[in-house]
DNA sequence: GTTTGTACTGACAAATATGTCAGTGCCGCG
DNA sequence: CGCGGCACTGACATATTTGTCAGTACAAAC
């Protein structure tokens, strides 16, 4: 019985990673972490997004109360995102991922060099 | 030009999520942290898994260097799983995951008892 | 002698994630 | 007026992941 990793599972790891997953959520939480954006920054500083992915990972980072979207009834439209508090809890969780991620690249690479097959 | 999450990014976080990442990665880590395993202790601890999900995974994170595989020229063949010394260096990164996705899946429930409509 | 268990593989199907493309209403710019 | 920018949506195509099913060799149990 196929069950997706999105449906509520009760494994924490899981929980965290379906907030986390997603092929921009990590480059998008980096770049909101420095101060809001509007959609179209967040969309320009991030080369090779599409605007459909962009805004589906942000209306599902805000439905899972990570960012916060703010609206100005302007016309065209404004709207910025934000970090929400609750989202800043997350910040640490992916520095430290972000840290081990490092330590792993670096192996790969000193792999890559030590070992001429490799590719 | 869609790039998989799988090819080597240069993002920390992708590069760690990669290695994470899978339907059933967590809960194998989390039962080989405990201890080695054979293949089909593990099959039989893991309710819900294929035999195929766990082999294709568990060859993974042997590849990537978090798993050691150990056979024994028996016939049956027996092969067992043990965390790498550089393995271990992720479980701690998997407690501070494990840590917040608990907080995560405690404000899930709390909003679900809160709010009638939920469901 | 048929079945069971072992660790695995290959062909294939289903499910999910991601991407492409067109289109929305309104405004300011030239 | 025609165009681009804004924040988005829907239909659809492709890519990737996960699952199903059958089959491998050999030994021990029944």
């Amino acid at each position: 019985m196929p069950v997706s990793k999105k449906e509520l599972s009760e494994c924490p790891i899981d929980a965290m990673l379906s907030v986390i997953d997603g092929r921009w959520k990590g480059t998008i939480l980096w770049r909101l972490s420095e101060g809001p954006l509007r959609t179209s920054e967040l969309r320009r500083s991030i080369p090779g997004i599409t605007e459909r992915m962009l805004i589906r990972h942000l209306h599902e980072l805000v439905r899972d109360g990570i960012l916060i979207r703010r609206q100005e009834a302007t016309v065209p439209p404004c709207v910025r995102y934000s970090i929400s508090k609750y989202g800043r809890t997350l910040l640490p969780v992916l520095e430290v991922i972000c840290g081990w991620g490092r330590t792993h690249l670096r192996r790969l690479h000193s792999m890559c060099t030590q070992a001429p097959a490799c590719r």
